[in-house]
DNA sequence: CTGAAAGCGCTTACAG
DNA sequence: CTGAAAGCGCTTACAG
């Protein structure tokens, strides 16, 4: 249980000052070679660190990043999380996991605790009780007092700062223009209220690419759902009034839902109904048959945040705050008709990229 | 942009000491109550927070705890997470998440740097190359540094510390004692290779289980799976060389996966073969069928391990260090005959309890 | 009732 | 080539 050893200590007992065992170790050319050379080895020995909360009380910066999600265990999340890990970890910065648990309460005060001091910026995604509050006076608080901010996914317009996102709308456009192609003209979508700007972004590029077919969405094919209730009752009665013959899920778990309501009806996926998701997760790569869906590269966009922050951080000269757009892309398999030469009974191997078990 | 206000600037601006700044704002006796409410109303009209590097330097506590994580993307993972940082939060401790990425490397540096003044005590569960190279040097010298660390679920015995697992061998052998209770006989197990301790542990089940059965376990009915390949074809093969009535997979993508090739192969689950898995998350919940599994409880494991760790960053005793064992248990669903009057027909419905899609 | 001083562990301009 | 001093932002025994 020896204590950390500090330069004072280092130099009690090489009988030097202080100043000059700091010098030494950071081998400064004021310091003679002998001298440093004892106090190196004498640092060693003792498994000398300089105490990282002097330094970053002296030079003003912790090196330290903080990440406030709405839910920890989340798929999606996570890759975020890894991304920006990565990154941050790779210049030198540590990263502070904050769970908002969709609570505006939770969030005010992670953000106010932690803005002081403890961290040299934020990356956060809104709890939904944030977006369905619309007040975001602490994020403004943060930002005028100088500490830089990049919002991703869950982003508003009225906050002026970095932000990474998907085109949501573009993404279910090309999504239900796909699906189209395919043939199928009864496609319903499952989304959320509209109060989640994902949710309202992605029932608004369903919107767009029906009425760019000339066909005028109905508001029958559209089941918008309460996230804090459960969602098979409602998603089970929207597959009972209407005949649908292809679904859009905005995220995995409505998708997945829906597939197996419809395939407990006995009906084949996807020769009778085609199915896409969205957050390309480990529950699209292992349904049966797996799910088509919408991939929104987590990782990526956490990496790019990352980057984003790393700058503001770095940099004195204030550019405009801007936000990147991240593509999202189509992961096709069993679910639905593959473009081109697509044959509906082949069903698709299991994806050899494994989720690492533990 | 303006900084953030310190006691120095409260203090110039209301003409008084910053010692009287610092009794004022936490209401000393010794101060005026004329006093105290100017400076108090000054404080909060600018927002004034101590700055929490200048209270960690002081009294030698950073109130931050690290997590290093063999993965950060990994469902079991996320919930340990989740379980930590909602006891550290209620302490008012921070998490500081850090990825080992399966590296020994990685490990040694992040334990180093953070040692050093960063965090108060550490959560962590051993990389898979940790465990092969059976190199701790890393643990035991941040431990005779006199900081706390808390083991989980990847613990070694060469480290004398805290730990929190769970009872991966008796969890396998009550999954497979179920097994045989529903008359399965040629039971196949689909491990990890042994230098991975739950690997290990959960073999050992397994043997035991037969053992006290009276059957002699054939290595033949052993998959040992090493992780850094695909898992598929070697299940296909082991699938292909045997003929089982039932699978245990020591993890959900294990469990999964044979569950498709038996599938693809036109058997039926659980009529013809009964499948369990381990590590319950989403995919066992959202399979088709549903996947029986042994919950290892995530989110309790990260909890104790935070008590744990808390107990000994507030305690001065040394207590010696324990061990809490985590009960694990079976999941029913629809991979598997139910215990007393099951009914094979009937299709578990989707458990309600959702991940909640972001 | 108020303030000067020492100290947490470090860095760095400045003096010698 | 080496060291004393000031300072990062705070707290707290001690003096007045």
């Amino acid at each position: 249980m020896k204590d950390k050893i500090t330069l004072k200590q280092i130099a009690k007992e090489m009988g030097v000052s202080i100043s000059t065992v700091s010098k030494a170790l950071k081998d400064s050319y004021e310091i003679g070679e002998e001298t440093k050379e004892k106090i190196r080895n004498y640092a060693k020995a003792n498994n000398y660190r300089p105490n990282r909360i002097a330094l970053s009380l002296k030079d003003g910066r912790t090196r330290t990043i903080a990440v406030i999600l709405p839910e920890i265990v989340h798929h999606f999340f996570s890759q975020v999380v890894d991304g920006i890990e990565k990154i941050a970890n790779k210049a030198g910065y540590n990263v502070l996991v904050c769970s908002s648990n969709e609570s505006f309460a939770k969030e005010v005060v992670n953000m106010d605790t932690l803005a002081h001091g403890k961290i040299d910026g934020f990356i956060i995604s809104l709890s939904k009780e944030t977006q369905m509050k619309q007040d975001y006076h602490h994020i403004q608080e943060v930002i005028n007092q100088g500490m830089p901010i990049v919002m991703f996914d869950r982003v508003v317009d009225e906050i002026d700062c970095d932000k990474v996102v998907v085109n949501d709308a573009e993404a279910v456009e090309q999504a239900v223009d796909y699906l189209w192609s395919n043939g199928r003209r009864r496609i319903g979508l499952i989304s959320s209220l509209d109060y989640l700007s994902v949710g309202r972004l992605r029932t608004e590029g369903y919107i767009q690419s029906l009425l760019k077919h000339g066909l005028n969405p109905d508001e029958g094919s559209i089941l918008k759902i309460n996230e804090f209730l459960d969602c098979e009752a409602p998603i089970q009665e929207f597959m009972e009034q209407n005949d649908f013959d292809a679904i859009l899920g905005v995220n995995e778990i409505y998708a997945i839902t829906a597939m197996k309501i419809l395939q407990r009806k006995g009906l084949h996926i996807p020769q009778q109904v085609e199915i896409i998701g969205f957050s390309d997760g480990i529950l699209s790569r292992y349904s049966t048959p797996s799910l088509t869906s919408v991939d929104q590269h987590g990782k990526e966009m956490g990496e790019t945040a990352a980057h984003l922050l790393l700058r503001r951080l770095a940099d004195t000269d204030d550019e405009p705050p801007q936000t990147r757009v991240i593509p999202t892309s189509l992961k096709f398999r069993g679910s639905s008709g593959r473009p081109a030469n697509f044959s509906p009974s082949a069903e698709l191997p299991i994806d050899g990229h494994q989720q690492q078990p533990q």
